[in-house]
DNA sequence: GGACACCTTGACGCCGTCTTGACGCGGAAA
DNA sequence: TTTCCGCGTCAAGACGGCGTCAAGGTGTCC
């Protein structure tokens, strides 16, 4: 058995990497300068877009303004108490807290959680340790996106929803086999592109398939013959010679 | 027989009165006996429901077999390592995990982090502290749940539903077995889209149990022969052939 | 101890899907 | 113009998944 037939992309996380990773932004609030340096050198490096801001009024303009999708929060701030600050925040968003502070005390810890904070981190911290965290609170927030990120493609005669794997065609739903939706669905996730015949294949079919081209042109066709409204000139799934396929939208 | 027949015991632990408050269960993993006494005690006075595993072994298959709302985990265990726990539980849930160690090492936490847990506490660990840490943990998970979302859901022939975990057929209540209800519970909250044979074998019989079609076949057949109008030709329970089932309302 | 409900497991027939080969067409190279 | 290769199309057969039924095993409640 060369290829097995369940090849489902063993669940959840699936669905992520289709489009290109986005830029999570990152609110970064300390009155020490030195740390929002250090913060945010480290950040950039790491491909966040950072914001900053050194009281606590600033942090909640900016977060009103900016919609981060993380807050990183010093406790100790010149203008009002940290745990206001995760209260204002709380009054409207879920976006994910990271308290930051120099008090060790437990009663501490425990208000800025129970106000809603996320997560408490005490200075002085690990970098490490800290963007390890930073990640594990992007990755838990998450999972509410993607359903709705490129879940539905569109065209002028069907509508390919990739989170329900459902295709709609003028007011019904289509059929399609497993190999038809993933075939599918390996074009439908680069919009636009040349997908080469051999990566189709070794997507589809597995890695020991590079070369049986007459898979694809038998799949192709039915495709075709189930998407298009002239399955004999297709308008969605373009044949490139010699190279591989493309989808338009 | 790794698993015990009923998890949801019947009506007690369930969620239970439509709106209330319902008992949140805690999954407590570590192999020092006077830790696990000190956190049941501790968890039970503060109406948590609390199952308790001395090793990794047992803790992925209580996990499996209870569904808890939130797992706390010691990374020092005997029979395997903490961070392979941590692999076990995310291949098929993403309940919050609290880690517990008595390593300091920045590493440590970062492995833990990167590998799914959701927090890191080091030994010793105030009490308080760690209940602040999960109850922001239940919290920051529950919005997630769709348990208030849609707490019925109607077809033409029958309704469910899943507050009072009811099924309700032409006048009369339907009578279904506890796995029975597990597989149309994880049906009816993914309605329109389509769950994946191994997705729905994981959620109901556990994380070892990807590959046994058969039983998905014997009890959407129960499913079906209770609910469907027609059991032979379904309207609501839809096969995908070789992909999975899928709710339609 | 017995009755009962539930879960597991195997067997079997049907049907849809995948594979495979053959054929015609058209464009590019010779 | 001829030749050749890639592509689209069709059809037939093999294969495996699915629905169905029934028996065996286990735990629970009376």
């Amino acid at each position: 058995m060369s290829r097995q037939a369940g090849h489902e992309p063993a669940g959840a996380g699936g669905q992520g990497d289709g489009k290109g990773r986005r830029m999570y932004r990152v609110l970064v609030v300390d009155d020490e300068p030195q740390i929002v340096k250090a913060l945010v050198i480290n950040l950039r490096a790491r491909a966040y877009e950072v914001d900053a801001a050194h009281d606590g009024a600033a942090a909640l303009r900016v977060a009103a303004a900016r919609h981060p999708d993380v807050v990183v929060l010093d406790l100790g701030l010149p203008d009002m108490d940290g745990v206001e600050v995760i209260r204002g925040l709380r009054g409207w968003t879920r976006v994910p807290i990271i308290v930051l502070s120099a008090r060790h005390a437990s009663d501490e810890k425990v208000d800025a959680l129970d106000a809603g904070a996320d997560d408490y981190v005490t200075k002085p911290f690990g970098m490490d340790e800290l963007l390890a965290r930073l990640r594990a609170a992007v990755r838990r927030a998450a999972p509410s996106g993607p359903d709705d990120d490129a879940s539905a493609v569109e065209t002028e005669t069907f509508t390919v929803d990739l989170a329900a794997r459902k295709v709609h065609r003028g007011g019904a739903d289509v059929r399609l086999t497993p190999t038809e939706w993933h075939l599918l669905e390996v074009l439908v996730r680069n919009p636009g592109r040349l997908v080469s015949q051999k990566q189709l294949l070794q997507e589809v079919w597995g890695p020991a398939y590079g070369t049986e081209t007459n898979y694809l042109r038998v799949y192709m066709a039915q495709l075709r013959r189930k998407l298009e409204a002239d399955p004999a000139r297709p308008r969605h799934f373009i044949t490139e010679p010699g190279m591989g396929y493309r989808f338009e939208a």
